[in-house]
DNA sequence: CGAAACCGGAGATCCTTCCTCCGCTTTGGT
DNA sequence: ACCAAAGCGGAGGAAGGATCTCCGGTTTCG
């Protein structure tokens, strides 16, 4: 209960203890990607060759080991929409944009319900989401200047789309893991300005509207 | 424990029984239809104003209930395609059979549940898809016969997309309950046949691989 | 070598959900 | 009007999970 993670470094830890606490945070990060997050501590601590009493003495809770776990996760995802900036051609990069993140989610399932809830570490996956938001803006904008992405999308509906796309994986991902590819495709041929669009019939979210969708841990409980 | 509703009707119920069967039933539609089929039983007693007892000696059990109450509901989405075959113009009739169903999906989580699971009611379900396969197949071809829909997209694909859409629903029907609407306006037109069409990448689903991903049970994610 | 740090994992605690049981009430045939 | 059969309510038992604690025994390291 002494030896928080959260303290920079208080004194280094028992040889041994360190070890474990590794193979923690190894089992953990593989489990949660393959089974999401609510795969509990005690099968980490199974998978990490240890007692839970273990992992419980390292991290004060489970979230305190998500938290721990997801700090670099995040940073990739901003990446990756850094990445489609610097693409040359704006479609590309909007494309690469949406393969690289969804590819990322189909190999962790426990980051797609750490991006769209507010479930669990809220504060962290804000700031993440803040700091994306302009950046996949301009990756918009970019694209829709060069005429290739229709104008009547707007950068809400781009969380939107994924969401919708990470739902094909979550149920294809065992049966054929690369089928949302289609689906990607054929999405993308709708984003695409050409004659023929229909014209997007409701407006799109607001930014607010967008946050509460997002916060969404999924299926309320009570009413009145 | 003799009069299960499983005999065809072996004597009428008493007057205040038939009463609450019927309430039961109205409550058990509203609440699955709200809340999706995890509603417990004692919630749906409350809401008819009845015990937990009555429930449970009216249905064996959560499943008989469910089981009674979808085999209208099955029916009408049947009626859907049918009804989609009948339309003129093929695409429109494409189109229609996409907002029917899914506008069915948003009014009723339950039955998004029960098509896209083999959780429940197996057999009246799997009955049901292979009733709607055979006239799903007919608009899909008519629609490319009329060189309106792409050639590539297979009829595996449609339910794959509809899932994808129900998915949207899913989230932001609390917040905006018609976004829906603009994925799939964007979708229907990454599914017309222009000039400009993405190959679509891997190959399509084949029927059993469909099957195992409609059989993924699959609640999402733990709520909390 | 011995004290402080650490370990394992059984099991206490706390949820939920499904369903049963039984004493009391209502119905409806005579 | 009467009363047996049918029905009723809802407390609570059973089962299943998840989170986290506790403590006797082991390991580390000065």
């Amino acid at each position: 209960m002494a030896t928080l993670p959260t303290a920079p470094d208080e004194r280094p830890l028992r040889k041994d203890a360190e070890r474990n606490r590794q193979r923690i945070l190894d089992a953990a990060r593989a489990l949660f990607a393959e089974e999401g997050l609510h795969a509990t501590l005690d099968a980490v601590a199974a998978r990490a060759g240890v007692g839970v009493g273990t992992v419980y003495r390292r991290f004060a809770d489970k979230e305190a080991l998500i938290d721990a776990l997801f700090e670099e996760r995040i940073d990739e995802v901003v990446e990756i929409a850094e990445a489609a900036l610097a693409v040359e051609d704006p479609w590309d990069g909007l494309r690469h944009f949406f393969e690289g993140s969804l590819a990322m989610h189909l190999h962790d399932r426990g980051l797609k319900e750490l991006v769209f809830s507010t479930a669990h570490g809220r504060d962290r996956v804000r700031d993440a989401r803040d700091r994306i938001k302009p950046v996949v803006m301009a990756v918009v904008k970019r694209a829709q200047d060069a005429g290739e992405l229709r104008p009547d999308l707007d950068t809400t509906d781009i969380p939107v789309l994924q969401l919708m796309l990470t739902a094909v994986m979550e149920y294809t991902a065992d049966v054929e893991p690369d089928v949302w590819r289609r689906c990607l495709a054929l999405v993308l041929d709708g984003m695409r300005a050409n004659g023929a669009c229909t014209p997007l019939a409701p407006p799109a979210l607001g930014d607010e509207q967008l946050e509460a969708v997002m916060a969404h841990g999924l299926h309320p409980a009570p009413r009145r």
